[in-house]
DNA sequence: ACCCAGGGTCATA
DNA sequence: TATGACCATGGG
């Protein structure tokens, strides 16, 4: 119960997000890998290069240098590393039919088998199965880990498995709210962030503590 | 001049 | 299994 109040907290406050941000489930896909410990900010702006060359397409990215790619991913960060890690992802997004190859998976079959591309962890696994393909997991991140040990509600050094079972039991198996959910664990930790909160930990969900009033 | 960001892999013990 | 090093740009 308590799971969902902090959910209806949150959505109170924040309002609906509407995530994940991106116009095609292709796009949100590669966000999902650009994202991995980088700002968004600096995520839009590698996305808007490939789209400026054309480029936010599985085949063409295949067909691109690795030097040339990893240039256009530049502002991301880790471009090397992420020049591979897209191209290891179109690899297997463009082996298995695409989008509508993709499609009538079961999540367990589905999960496991991303999770065998180089590059793709659990959590960018879950983004992607969540946000571009409508899959009911519930992604854990820093942040949902971070706020959730603040309130006591997990010990916060369990394995990551482990806490998404934990979230995926406290709440219904609902794609629409495990949306919703961890779009909102983002934007309240940037909320808390931008009002110089340090770590993002001294705001809290607890009474007298509603969102905007910072502790300490 | 730090610290951190919507992680993941690999080498080592 | 559990740490640590590494990847790298941009904003606060």
């Amino acid at each position: 119960m308590r799971f969902l109040q902090i959910f209806q907290q949150l959505l109170d406050h924040y309002g609906a997000q509407h995530w994940w941000p991106g116009d095609t489930p292709f796009e949100v896909m590669v966000g999902a890998v650009l994202t991995q410990n980088t700002a968004w900010t600096n995520v839009e702006r590698a996305i808007e290069n490939l789209k400026k060359n054309k480029a936010l397409d599985p085949e063409v990215i295949l067909d691109t240098g690795s030097k040339e790619l990893a240039e256009w991913l530049k502002p991301s960060g880790y471009f090397n590393v992420k020049a591979e890690r897209l191209k290891h992802f179109c690899q297997w997004y463009v082996g298995r039919g695409g989008l509508n190859g993709l499609k009538g998976w079961h999540l367990h079959d589905l999960r496991a088998d991303i999770l065998g591309v180089k590059g793709i962890g659990p959590e960018t696994a879950d983004d992607i199965l969540l946000y571009a393909l409508d899959h009911p997991v519930f992604v854990i991140d820093a942040y949902t880990r971070r706020l959730f040990s603040r309130l006591g509600l997990v010990k916060g050094d369990e394995g990551y498995e482990q806490l998404r079972f934990k979230f995926e039991a406290e709440l219904e198996r609902d794609v629409a709210l495990f949306n919703e959910y961890h779009a909102l664990i983002v934007i309240h930790a940037k909320d808390t962030c931008r009002k110089r909160v340090p770590r993002c930990e001294a705001c809290c969900l607890e009474d007298g503590c509603r969102f905007s009033k910072t502790k300490d």
